[in-house]
RNA sequence: GGCUACGUAGCUCAGUUGGUUAGAGCGCAGCACUCAUAAUGCUGAUGUCGGUGGUUCAACUCCACCCGUAGCCA
């Protein structure tokens, strides 16, 4: 095998400002199996990490809970770890970015390019909160919409028409924190040039540090041309103060990647005999891999390796990205209960299957992964319980009560063992290169092979004529040392589970050396189920906690709420008093939906049949950003029946539904209490 | 809107530089087996490879346009 590499592995660094969910832990998993592949084969790999732990909403958020920043980070992180730990992803160290070795390395890093002329100032005119005194993040910045007058919209884009535009430009702008109309103020800025990197990071990017699509679409934006970088935020801000600049921090961004530094200084620290130069002085020959979601490749691929290069450290050896998750083909979703918590899961079900289930979607591309509950019960059912566990469970009753759990003194078909070994080493490429999905299916091919090895020699058969014990021995040792390398291979993706196996086999942990070497003349423990199948219950118990955590949270949210300035209120006063008999010009209707459609060339509507009990209406309604028009089918809601038709492009709309909610993917139909009927009138 | 990807059997996905009848697993149908957590083995059916044009002796694979999906636009 080849020499051995010093390789440091992270993942990006989860703010500390909410819970672990499973769209996370796509990249904590992917990180942890190759982090685990890596030490397996028996190279020096370190796998670190941290809390990302400053900014804005880390403040905001502790102040509304009456707590101090370092409470809540410190509360946050302690839950972050516990998530972690129980999913077995296999940290070697996991710290924060508020901590004394980050503070040294931002501020050196800017240091250096400071002396550099990397960092140049200026005064910018920014939103200023007057009843806050804090100058506002764009997010924090909502109002009408300059183009297309829709409320409630965010600093930089609009959610309605898709406009892009400045905070500046929001007609009624309002601070999201107190409500105030924010003023414009002016303040000394701190910006990195990046511009001055240009050549090192095409040279970079060009050096294969970056997978295709990536490197594309760097190539865009050395096209746009690299602007500066804002690196510096106004008090007050929950984050690191700027040597020699009273009042002014470091954004959080700045501080975030260099996080992955200080957690590794900090592992140094404590720990004898690794260096921290040796994996991060310039020209080290150590490599250095940052995993990420393809939403902070900007940070990753240019900021990232052009500040290191300016405070003369190494850049980072490759950045891999990867894709989001979805849920049932959908974006995760609050309401339809599929915005499932890491500890939301662990309560129902077994990491191993999560671990396994992404492993067998993820390759190396920055394509999303979509878990669909109904292929991972069956992909887990079938292959890890079905194929993979069942090997073992097949062989060794025979083993412990026939032989007193000893194996046979050689292998039975020495052929068949030695093309699994050799199989191995093309595992090994997929997981070196991060094709996870092939080595799972690679895994579950040999699987096959070794069951079918049972069925040919069964068995059961031998161990009913006598004078054929040696034969039934080799048969059942055979499927033993199958199972065993088959654990090995998998052992990255199912680190739980290759331990229960190591201790059913009495065998120290596996590392990819030691796996063709089989096990002869070896006793081994009685036999536990090893995992159980996935009931399609305990799903179902997954997706209705995940709702109730949504309920619960909303009680918390708006009761504290109610009195301070942020809500639905605010964002849209209750409107003007009317008399009675204005509402009752309103005639509202129960409705059953009938039919419901996509409309072909409107990417927000769906065209609804109502059953009024008696006619059925045509209404054109603008929920498809929230509801699958299959998913409505056969729903009762309420209309407004009385609507003055209206002539649509896609056909006339007879009326209304009613719906609460924003817009996007937070829109809520409403719905009628069991047995009200089609044409009933609301009052 | 611009850009980057993606769109292959009911589901989840493979398909290397264009080349004989397009593959796997799950699911489905049938048969076998009963050692095993009803777990396994064998056999079989199923696809105008998003659409339309084009290049080519030959395209799922290359090009153009269109449709749909996701993300990015600092």
């Amino acid at each position: 095998m080849s020499r051995t590499r010093a390789i440091l592995v992270t993942s990006a660094l989860p703010y500390a400002n909410g819970p672990i969910h499973i769209g996370h832990l796509v990249e904590y998993i992917q990180t942890d199996i190759w982090a685990r592949f890596q030490k397996m084969r028996g190279h020096r790999c370190y796998y670190v990490c941290a809390d990302d732990a400053h900014g804005t909403p880390i403040m905001l958020r502790a102040r509304q809970e009456g707590i101090s920043p370092e409470t809540l980070i410190a509360r946050v992180a302690e839950e972050h770890r516990a998530d972690f730990a129980d999913f077995r992803i296999g940290f070697d160290n996991y710290h924060s970015t508020h901590s004394p070795e980050n503070r040294y390395f931002a501020c050196l890093i800017y240091q250096r390019n400071l002396e550099k002329g990397h960092i140049a100032s200026r005064v910018i005119t920014q939103a200023y909160d007057p009843v806050e005194q804090m100058f506002l993040p764009d997010r924090f910045i909502k109002g009408e919409c300059p183009k297309c007058g829709a409320p409630d919209q965010y600093g930089d884009n609009c959610e309605a028409c898709g406009a892009s535009y400045s905070p500046a430009e929001l007609k009624n702008p309002r601070s999201a924190i107190s409500g105030a109309t924010p003023e414009q103020r002016e303040s000394q800025h701190f910006f990195f040039r990046l511009g001055d990197f240009e050549d090192m990071l095409k040279a970079w990017t060009a050096s294969g540090s970056l997978q295709r699509e990536v490197a594309n679409k760097l190539g865009e934006w050395f096209d746009a041309g690299l602007q500066e970088w804002d690196i510096s935020r106004d008090a007050p801000y929950f984050g690191f103060e700027i040597p020699d600049q009273a009042g002014k921090y470091f954004y959080v961004w700045l501080d975030a990647p260099i996080g992955y530094m200080a957690s590794f200084k900090h592992l140094c620290d404590r720990t004898e005999g690794l260096s921290f130069d040796e994996f991060w002085a310039p020209g080290s020959t150590a490599e250095v891999y940052n995993f990420i979601g393809k939403d902070i490749i900007y940070f990753h691929a240019l900021f990232w390796p052009a500040m290191l290069h300016g405070a003369d450290f190494r850049t980072p050896t490759a950045v891999f990205a990867h894709g989001f998750l979805t849920v049932d083909g959908q974006k995760m979703s609050k309401s339809r209960g599929t915005f499932i918590k890491a500890r939301t899961y662990l309560d129902h079900l077994n990491p191993e299957y999560l671990r396994y289930y992404f492993a067998a979607k993820l390759g190396p591309g920055v394509e999303d992964i979509d878990l669909n509950l109904e292929d991972f019960t069956a992909r887990v059912n079938a292959d890890l319980v079905g194929k993979l566990v069942n090997i073992a469970s097949r062989c060794a009753g025979f083993l412990s009560k026939r032989f007193d759990g000893r194996l046979s003194g050689e292998v039975a078909d020495p052929e068949l063992f030695a093309s699994f070994v050799r199989a191995g080493e093309s595992i090994a490429d997929a997981y070196e290169r991060r094709e996870l999905s092939r080595a799972a299916r690679d895994v579950m091919g040999l699987a096959d092979r070794a069951n079918q090895y049972i069925d040919e020699r069964a068995p059961w058969v031998v161990a009913k004529q006598a004078g054929r014990d040696r034969e039934l021995q080799d048969i059942c040792s055979m499927g033993l040392n199958l199972f065993r390398l088959l654990i090995g291979f998998l052992r990255p993706i199912l680190p739980g589970t290759a331990e229960a196996a190591e201790a059913f086999l009495r065998i120290p942990p596996l590392t990819w050396d030691v796996l063709p070497e089989p096990l002869v003349d070896h006793e081994i423990a009685p036999f536990k189920p090893l995992m159980t199948r996935v009931e399609p219950a305990q799903i179902a118990a997954v997706l209705e906690a995940s709702r109730e955590d949504l309920a619960s949270q909303d009680a918390r949210k708006t009761k504290p709420h109610e009195t301070r300035t942020e809500g639905h209120l605010v964002r849209e006063p209750i409107g003007e008093t009317i008399e009675l008999a204005d509402f009752a010009r309103v005639d509202l209707r129960v409705a059953r939906i009938a039919a419901a459609e996509a409309v072909d060339g409107a990417d927000k509507l769906l065209r609804l049949t109502l059953d009024l009990g008696g006619e059925t209406r045509t209404v054109f309604a603008g929920i498809r950003t929230a509801y699958r028009a299959e998913d409505l089918v056969g729903r009762s809601t309420v209309m407004v029946a009385n609507l003055a038709p209206r002539k649509m492009r896609f056909g006339i709309s007879e009326g209304m539904v009613l719906a609460a909610g924003p817009g996007g993917s937070e829109i809520y139909l409403l719905g009628v209490d069991a047995g009200a009927e089609p044409g009933m009138r609301v009052r």
